[in-house]
DNA sequence: AGTCGCGTTGCTGGG
DNA sequence: CCCCAGCAACGCGAC
């Protein structure tokens, strides 16, 4: 049967490595693929930054698809809306798009592949998202996520090395599909601009991080021509605070599909395997460590339910923060006082991108290090801002930061005065994103405060007026902020409802043998009977073989002996 | 069952 | 530059 198919981009927006763009060739004798700007995803929450990266990611894809004679259709609205009408006016017969494991999406899909049934339209999908099929991780771990990282490395190695990506669909594999477009399509379909998106652009800098899967090839080659470094890469040692990025920036690309996570893996392990045999990092620390990160908080997002909030999230520990808007504006607004902080969130704002240690310090500082706010507020913020912002690494990443979940050593707190200097001791970072600090000598340019009356003067900064004082005094929230932690762990572990008569103070009795072994034949019924017959024998001999003493001696050995067979 | 080793990336101060 | 102890001390998962 010769198939009209619809091939549904959402992420993965990229010819490589695309099995549901080759499942929707298979087969098919027309073509048409799609993007859907949907507004609960696309909207006005969604910063400048991020739309110029996914417009130009559409762009890419709509000449890459122009290159196989065929085209990108974008259409607008609820994707439960758009799609009858597609099925009707295009008479389609097959919807193919790739896995997503996002909450919404799921709904989404399950939603969309209801209306296609309805149609008489076949769906197909495929994962090409992650490195494996999540869902075969939790099933792997007995049908719960891993919390440890360790623990997510064996489940990986269990399942062997991720399928190898494959190849983009060429002019021969489009031989016999067309995508048909009338004139009058071009435009309807055509990808806005980010002013027809009604978008201000007046805030926009240089784009350092253009969107598309050709640009995310391209960055990909470069940096994997660096053999040295990538065998040597450690995530730790790479500078939060260098003036230009000390790692790849491959992430805002793997987030929206420019770019497959296996196709970066299996280039990393030509790397690894190329430099022959010579060693390389490891994970978590290595590259290839990178990638299992982004497994790691997949697995958690998918296995844990509400996932992006506090409430309701069973693994994520109950804290009391507190609501401060002014407290919250000044952090996200780049005025919190402290030069270090602020110049993160500059670079966060003005360029939709900083390091991984750099999130960790801001994070740190707004919930449980200085300002008490809750993880949630930053998500948003970051989800807003962040080029790579994604659904699952996000909210994984800021319960991390918070020692809310995953990560529970609160008392080691971020220092925002301490821990730039150690990579950046001349506070050059600080002046690139703060030009008002340029002038501040490197003796005060992390705590500007500090600097005397003449020296500021002497910067034309005066702390107070062109700059911000400090919103806190570090020291003191910060052990304050230990102590409210120490309290939600407190209350974290007896609200475990491990045992009803725990959790009222009282004691559990400790239950008699009799008691054990009745439960224990409930549970396995004939099979344990035998094995309690076996280990009655077994110790009823190692009692007579040593039992000495006293008749409370023999009878406590007796218990424990049973205990422990039970126990077997 | 209770114990123990470990956890991608803290800070300070001392040797 | 390195390493280490002390700070006060968590949960997960293996045994």
């Amino acid at each position: 049967m010769a198939h009209i198919c619809i091939h549904w981009f959402r992420k993965g927006l990229r010819l490589h490595d695309n099995p549901a763009l080759v499942a929707a060739l298979r087969d098919s004798k027309e073509l048409y693929p799609v993007f859907i700007l949907d507004p609960y995803l696309h909207n006005s929450h969604v910063g400048i930054n991020r739309w110029r990266f996914l417009i130009g990611a559409l762009e890419d894809l709509d000449r890459s698809l122009r290159r196989l004679n065929s085209r990108l259709f974008v259409l607008k609205g609820k994707p439960e809306d758009v799609f009858p009408k597609l099925f009707t006016k295009w008479k389609v017969t097959k919807l193919t798009y790739e896995y997503d494991t996002e909450p919404y999406s799921l709904r989404r899909d399950k939603a969309v592949a209801a209306l296609a049934r309805e149609h008489r339209v076949s769906v197909i999908y495929q994962i090409s998202h992650t490195l494996y099929d999540i869902d075969r991780i939790i099933e792997e771990n007995g049908g719960k996520p891993p919390l440890t990282y360790n623990r997510l490395r064996e489940l990986a190695r269990k399942l062997g090395p991720p399928k190898k990506p494959i190849p983009a669909p060429t002019l021969e594999d489009m031989k016999d599909v067309t995508t048909p477009c009338s004139e009058k399509d071009q435009k309807k379909y055509g990808i806005p601009t980010l002013e027809e998106l009604s978008l201000d652009t007046t805030s926009l800098g240089e784009e350092l991080f253009p969107g598309g899967e050709q640009e995310a090839l391209r960055r990909l080659d470069e940096h994997m021509k660096r053999t040295g470094w990538v065998c040597s890469f450690e995530k730790p040692l790479t500078s939060p605070n260098s003036l230009s990025p000390s790692t790849t920036v491959l992430s805002p690309y793997v987030t929206f599909g420019c770019l497959s996570a296996r196709t970066f893996w299996w280039r990393l392990a030509d790397v690894y395997q190329g430099v022959g045999g010579k060693k390389h990092s490891d994970p978590p620390v290595s590259l290839h460590g990178q990638l299992l990160w982004r497994e790691f908080f997949y697995t958690a997002s998918v296995g844990i339910p509400n996932f992006n909030k506090m409430e309701g999230n069973p693994v994520c520990t109950q804290v009391d923060w507190d609501t401060n808007p002014e407290y919250l504006a000044a952090w996200r607004e780049a005025r919190t006082g402290f030069p270090f902080i602020d110049a993160i969130m500059t670079q966060l704002r003005t360029e939709g991108w900083m390091h991984h240690l750099a999130r960790h310090a801001v994070a740190c500082f707004l919930t449980r290090g200085d300002l008490w706010i809750s993880w949630e507020e930053g998500q948003k913020v970051f989800e807003a801002l962040l080029l790579d912002g994604d659904w699952a690494l996000n909210a994984g990443n800021w319960q991390w930061l918070s020692a809310s979940t995953f990560f529970h050593q609160f008392f080691r707190v971020y220092s925002p005065v301490a821990f730039g200097k150690k990579t950046d001791k001349n506070g050059d970072y600080i002046k690139k994103y703060l030009p008002v600090l340029k002038k501040f000598p490197a003796e005060y340019i992390y705590e500007p405060w500090k600097a005397p009356r003449c020296v500021q003067q002497a910067a034309g900064c005066i702390v107070g007026k062109d700059y911000p004082r400090p919103l806190v005094k570090h020291e003191e929230v910060s052990k304050r902020n230990i102590q409210r932690m120490k309290r939600a762990y407190a209350q974290r572990s007896s609200n475990v409802p491990e045992s009803p008569a725990k959790k009222q103070g009282v004691k559990r009795k400790n239950p008699s043998v009799l008691e054990m072994l009745q439960k224990k034949i409930r549970k396995d019924s004939v099979q344990s009977l035998f094995h309690v017959d076996y280990y009655q024998f077994l110790f009823v001999f190692i009692c007579f073989k040593h039992a000495k003493g006293s008749w409370d001696q023999w009878l406590k050995r007796v218990e424990y002996v049973w205990v422990l067979c039970l126990r077997l």
